[in-house]
RNA sequence: GGUGGGUUGCCCGAGUGGCUAAAGGGGACGGGCUGUAAACCCGUUGGCGUAAUGUCUACGAAGGUUCGAAUCCUUCACCCACCA
């Protein structure tokens, strides 16, 4: 099976912008790259579709650079953006380029004869005169052309929000990043999310025009829910790459309770699982659905590729600690572990002996704002302490409360957990 | 610049003197069912309070009328529509 057939089995292949791009990749090996904005210090479960773009591109013979916008950072792509993005700092910037390309390090093979390697188009784009910019590159462009783009159009259209010069010739400055990776590093290849398709053609073009060469790209789809809603949120918000950020166990979590009308999508996109096994998951999901083996093996496979063998041990331990009921055979230490991640408030031990009420250290304690809402939680039945349920809203605070020497487990409704450390 | 309409709780939206902490919907949260799912059913959704016909805060802002105001009056701010 050719690469790019096996895109398309996975429905990773959104557009391509050669119909012979199939025979060029099996011709020799190429060099290809993917960007990636440093707009925050992580990158998220979204934008990991291009990190596994390249991994195939990798696994397939080619050679893949990683382009950390350090540059294009500065200016903030309005592709699709519904209002001017906030410049960030150069320090911010340049941070975030540092974080973001250690996390992408550690998905593609750096040695080898097609050895992944990094570049920083900050590199090039800050060295860049204004007037030779405008000269070399900017004669090649078409206004009344990028005016007509989808990504643009909408700003345009948004009196309120209009787009201004700087976003606007960002398309320009990525259209060079495809010049000058096909200038130093032969490159001739770059895939994107399909947001990206305008600036991809426009580098295409830019290099066809400047050396009379052919390059090609492609997009990955846009990650979308069957219901509709956003990918990449869990109750707690994004979900992110950077374990910092996410704990694995939040983010095995996310991958553990994808809907099943979901989760074969997600098994091609994000795993490296044989064909067979992947059409044996979802016959799973079609005969057995309550097993829910498609999504725990969903859910293994992506946290070890993002997070390892020992985080994901750990992660499935937690889960299965908090998800069985019982806490009580744990020891001190596996507590600590299981629950390093959740809200913790730190209590001195002389409040046991206080005669206080179990509401009132709670709110003390942040775990509710007013005590309002904990009356109201424990009369729906919905608060336990150390997994047995509180129905009497007067229950005493005292040692017998104690999980071990000096942990308490309080949950609110099915997931929400707090530790409460008493020293 | 003129005229008219608007600003309500997390969001939308009803409410035009007391029965209004404010209908209804959405969202969120909890319970049930279940597969740590979807759908569905039930409950909760300003603070304090065990509770009350309790108390404080709240209907753009500030004042005023009234025994009593989200509701009436004045000023201010912002938004929208039409006209110039």
């Amino acid at each position: 099976m050719s690469l790019i057939e096996e895109l398309r089995w996975r429905g990773l292949l959104h557009q391509q912008t050669h119909d012979d791009l199939e025979a060029r990749l099996a011709k020799e090996p190429i060099t290809c790259y993917a960007g990636f904005d440093p707009t925050a210090d992580s990158l998220h479960v979204g934008s990991m579709i291009p990190i596994i773009g390249l991994m195939h591109l990798q696994r397939a013979g080619h050679r893949p650079i990683i382009l950390v916008g350090g540059g294009t950072g500065l200016i903030g792509d309005p592709s699709f953006k519904a209002a001017e993005r906030a410049l960030l700092t150069k320090e911010d910037v340049a941070r975030n380029v540092a974080r973001i390309q250690k996390q992408l390090e550690h998905f593609l093979d750096f040695t080898g004869p097609n050895a992944a390697v990094v570049r920083d188009n900050g590199d090039w784009l800050s060295q860049l005169p204004l007037i030779d910019f405008l000269r070399d590159i900017g004669k090649h462009f078409s206004v009344n052309a990028m005016l007509s783009k989808d990504s643009v159009r909408q700003r345009l259209e948004d009196r309120d929000h209009g787009i201004s010069y700087t976003e606007f010739t960002y398309s320009l400055l990525q259209a060079y990043d495809f010049l000058a990776l096909f200038e130093k590093e032969a490159c001739r290849l770059q895939l994107g999310g399909s947001d990206q398709w305008g600036n991809i053609v426009a580098g295409i073009d830019l290099v066809r025009r400047i050396h009379g060469e052919e390059t090609y790209g492609f997009t990955l789809p846009l990650v979308t829910k069957s219901d509709g809603s956003k990918f990449g949120k869990s109750e707690t918000g994004n979900v992110w790459l950077d374990p910092a950020r996410t704990s694995p166990y939040t983010f095995y979590q996310f991958w553990l309770n994808q809907a099943d009308a979901d989760t074969s999508r997600y098994l091609r996109f994000y795993t490296f699982l044989e064909h067979a096994a992947i059409e044996d998951l979802e016959r799973q999901i079609a005969e057995e659905p309550h097993k829910r083996a498609a999504q725990r093996a969903l859910a293994e496979a992506v946290t070890r590729m993002v997070h390892g063998d020992a985080a994901l041990a750990n992660a499935i331990e937690a889960s299965e600690a908090m998800f069985s009921g019982d806490l009580k055979g744990l020891d001190e230490a596996t507590l600590n572990d299981v629950f390093a991640e959740v809200p913790s408030a730190v209590i001195p031990h002389s409040v046991l002996g206080a005669g206080r009420g179990l509401i009132d250290v709670l709110v003390e304690a942040q775990v509710f704002p007013s005590k309002g809402e904990a009356r109201r939680l424990i009369q729906n039945g919905g608060l336990y302490l150390n997994s047995e349920r509180i129905d009497d809203a007067e229950t005493p605070l005292n040692a017998a409360s104690l999980l071990t020497g000096n942990i308490a487990i309080v949950r609110k409704g099915k997931k929400n957990y707090h530790l409460l450390r008493f020293e």
